[in-house]
DNA sequence: TCCATGCGATACCGTTCGGTATCGTCAGAG
DNA sequence: CTCTGACGATACCGAACGGTATCGCATGGA
């Protein structure tokens, strides 16, 4: 396979660090961290390890932008969301949801990369354990405000419930136990949201 | 602990056996499958690392041991949990919830052994990750099977509501995202039991 | 044209790990 | 007492890994 090398025709090559970025974002994924050598990455990504430590210090640091990126990914994901209902926050949370149900059977065979990494990177000065820790605060915090917008009595409480939710739905499509995942995830938080809704203020105005 | 008297200058000594599966199961449990060798495995447990492969064919077939030893202990539980309330389904499923909700500051730095393992293992082959599978198929059998008992209308869909947020509160005390989650997980518990009672006494919606 | 620079390839280093081989010892069964 | 089998200790092996050093080449700017 390596006799294509010295070929500048190829198909429109990116440059290294996004080859690199993309192979290991597909590895890490499908065959967790630990268990992807740097050099498997290299090959991956039709280059060679000491390219990625040009570009990454150690295997850590790319862990850690790794994880970055997936985060960055997944609040796209919520402010399309936002932008897609907006002033409707209860049609944010459904479509939150749905994001999430959606993307179920995709992580069947792995699950969520968050919950994965934290249980192969026990140590908690791990740069990319405090990019987890800080998004998961991030998404904490914008799911209280948005259950507060939809007026919800206790915020932090509904934000708590659907946040357990959504976790749980995906380590247990993981595992395999839940059924129909998806569908169940749906009903629930539709359940949940609409538990709240007999206190909500229909006069409410979108918070600009 | 009298049984082996004779040479008391040590404390008393399980057989190595025993030994080697107590230090696995702390080990495995505070740093994680992957990260401690079967050596550290050894000095733990006050043997060598010969002494393990004796009892032992290798190392994948000591964690698919720790595995049924956690989950047989679950299982206990939830069987001491049944006990403790005969023929109160509803009291037994929030003895479960208490259960868990307890547990949950002991896994606070690391998770749950089996969402961890489940990250830490993702070949489906490894004989740790059919145990695991095992088990929650099995708990999730019982969980429906008590819902029924309580007769909740839709058993399988107050299981997957109860098997999400049980799972998702322990992922979220993992990351730390959610503060007080074994009070959330209480509340929440009881209002799905709630509801669902509810449901079935009454036609009509009863929360207001 | 020349040179700096990024890149691919390869060889290498030190460490760790799973697993094996060997040997001395000690306790218990006959 | 002797035999047997489990145990502890140690040394070792081959593989894989993270990370480094070095060299040759292609490219693009001056």
């Amino acid at each position: 396979m390596a006799s294509t090398a010295g070929r500048p025709s190829r198909v429109a090559k990116l440059p290294p660090r996004e080859r690199i970025l993309d192979a290991a974002e597909e590895l890490f994924q499908s065959e967790g961290i630990r268990r992807v050598s740097v050099q498997a990455i290299a090959e991956k990504a039709a280059t060679t390890k000491m390219a990625i430590y040009r570009h990454f210090e150690t295997k850590d640091v790319l862990v850690a932008e790794w994880m970055r990126i997936v985060a960055a990914d997944y609040q796209a994901a919520f402010d399309r969301v936002r932008m897609e209902y907006p002033g409707r926050p209860r049609e944010q949370i459904m479509g939150l949801a749905r994001f999430i149900a959606e993307g179920l059977p995709a992580i069947s065979h792995r699950g969520c990369p968050f919950i994965n990494s934290l249980a192969e990177l026990p140590d908690r000065s791990h740069p990319a354990r405090q990019v987890i820790e800080e998004h998961k605060a991030h998404q904490t915090r914008r799911l209280v405000g948005l259950c507060a917008e939809a007026g919800l009595p206790d915020p932090e409480q509904a934000a708590a419930e659907i946040t357990f939710v959504l976790e749980g739905a995906q380590v247990s499509t993981q595992n395999g136990s839940i059924d129909r995942a998806g569908d169940r995830l749906m009903r629930i938080v539709e359940g949940i949201v609409d538990r709240h809704r007999s206190a909500l203020d229909a006069s409410r105005p979108a918070v600009g």
